[in-house]
DNA sequence: CAAGGATGGTAAAACGATTAACTAAGGAGG
DNA sequence: CCTCCTTAGTTAATCGTTTTACCATCCTTG
């Protein structure tokens, strides 16, 4: 059977107690019982119960992330980003996924918490996160990352700086001379979708054209997804000349539709995308493409996690700037 | 504080042994004890702690998935289906990357086994697994995954075919009339890519081409590493008029690195990538990829893991076959 | 009505560690 | 030599559950 300390005890003829402190180094041992018992701990390969311990210290080393769909490069390269430095700084993640499915996100919340991580980062399914409250009133360290709801206190967050991405990429293309820019997005109700809305109808409102909400639409976050919003976009408005999609995949089925129709990019439709996926840069024509940094936002959250952790106070916001890459698709050099 | 089954009991004047029986389903209770307790619970929102039932029940519903590169197209897919069948079959997952690291992994197996999780699936980081047989030898459940060695006893293997997918891809190549096929990969001593090359190998021999180690060429799993191994590959063999690439991103790299020599694809060099990343179809010219499904590599993987916890016997080694997607830069069509 | 079987509930021992409080022995200092 | 401190080590409580074994009580049934 599995070796426990009190195994170890018995055949070094001390108390666990003993065993314990040798191998937490919590007090002076003498020379020769320190010896003999590492000796029989290694002889046996023991490694103490995490379990068990975790139980007596209540605390575990381990940070629940929660995000919403997955896998997703931006996610994906997020939760990298997370577990690196989680890695780091000698914590375990307990990863799960919910598919943007918010009963089963407060379920996983519940469950984690009895699991007693010692925190949880949390991508959510949607806006509607109030619930969050009942954890985060009591201290229960939540960190928000890349969505996020105001109505949740005393929760730090990470973030993109989404609305200044929106404006950034629409002023791109309104500085292009576009006058009809279409937009195309994944996910409704999300912060980070409302924020780019935000920063869209700013930049518009700044050069005085006009918001038509009828400019926006949203498709599955699919390749085929972005192809069929493309499709039933350029339907509605065939004047347009100019797109902002919002992820990846949808980017590369909207460059599908739009060889499919025979229009040409840039000429007929300039183009920027979101996220800088490995082969943008060779696909004809290369896609410009604004980014923000999933890997850098993942880290920046599980430093949040730790200071929350550390100190109840702690509730920052901390935005990450978006950076445009620009290349051929945008209408660009 | 945080309540507990003891204050549970005490507001609702029971032991804690009926109400951990109302909670389990373990034994009648009358109906208005069990209502009285089932109000309590609700009224504080109550949840068990997990910790303590896991230490008590010596498992956890928890699984460990170590994998050895993240993120990596392939591996990120994998971890998807790992996570979603763990996740329908009520279990968590503890996900760690090792970065390639073969001591972390081995602390981590430490690691995780002292967090009783109820088994591991592993994508091993080398060749070098000898020491997972002090687990399995007991009895603790590790399925590997993707990359395998058979040293190790006693643990269900779940993998891509990968013979057959250096097989496939070089076979197709030569039909296309080629006889100095390349080969560029981004990890060495795994399975992998060890039976791919025996795949190529067998598939050369067949045409009675000897073959050369110095058509094939290690770089990083990079667009970058992709760029500089065909380049390297391309300077030692200027015959060489075609390619078949291990990596998506390497692939990427690659077509780079041809356009930049002013080569055509596939007039010039024929191109077979592996793993079907959402771009390729609308690269230049569209990229033709062997795959393999990683998701439903995952998925089994843990099903398998289920598999083995049930029955201490299961030890079957599971192989998916691979498929060829032909578009243009092989030369076909 | 006594014996026997269900039935509902509880006490207490696990699970495997940590840690506060205690003890015995040895050494130092007056 | 007595007192007091250190020091090394132990005892036992604790973390929050589950679960076995036991105990009443009540119901059958002959």
């Amino acid at each position: 059977m599995k070796v426990t300390m009190k195994d170890i005890a018995k055949e070094a003829e001390v108390s666990v107690a003993t065993v314990s402190h040798v191998i937490n180094g919590t007090k002076n041992i003498t020379e020769d019982k320190y010896k003999k018992i590492m000796r029989i701990i290694n002889k046996y390969n023991y490694i103490p119960n995490s379990t068990a311990k975790n139980l007596r210290q209540k605390k575990t080393k381990t940070a629940g992330m929660i995000v919403s769909s997955f896998p997703d490069s931006f996610i994906t390269e997020m939760v990298y980003g997370v577990e690196e430095r989680a890695r780091e700084m000698g914590y375990n993640l307990l990863l799960v996924n919910t598919n943007e499915d918010k009963n089963y996100e407060e379920e996983t919340i519940n469950l984690l918490h009895s699991r007693m991580v010692d925190g949880i980062i949390l991508s959510p399914a949607t806006n509607d996160i109030e619930y969050l409250n009942r954890f985060t009133d009591e201290n229960f360290p939540v960190v928000l990352v890349n969505r996020y709801n105001n109505i949740v206190r005393n929760a730090p967050k990470v973030t993109g700086d989404n609305f200044q991405t929106g404006y950034d990429a629409t002023i791109h293309l309104l500085k292009h001379g576009h006058k009809k820019i279409g937009m195309i997005y994944g996910v409704a109700n999300v912060s980070t979708t409302d924020e780019r809305i935000q920063g869209y109808k700013a930049a518009l409102d700044q050069y005085n054209i006009p918001f038509d909400e009828s400019y926006l639409e949203l498709g599955h976050a699919t390749v085929n997804g972005g192809a069929a919003a493309v499709k039933s976009l350029l339907n509605r408005h065939s004047d347009i000349t100019a797109l902002f999609v919002q992820n990846d995949l949808m980017t590369i089925g909207t460059i599908h539709q739009i060889r499919e129709q025979s229009l040409k990019i840039p000429e007929d439709i300039a183009l920027i995308g979101f996220g800088d996926f490995a082969s943008a840069p060779i696909i004809d024509p290369p896609v410009t493409n604004i980014i923000l940094p999933p890997d850098t936002i993942g880290k920046t959250a599980f430093d949040a996690l730790l200071s929350k952790i550390n100190n109840p106070e702690y509730t920052k916001h901390i935005e990450m700037p978006p950076s445009l890459i620009t290349r051929k698709s945008c209408g660009c050099k």
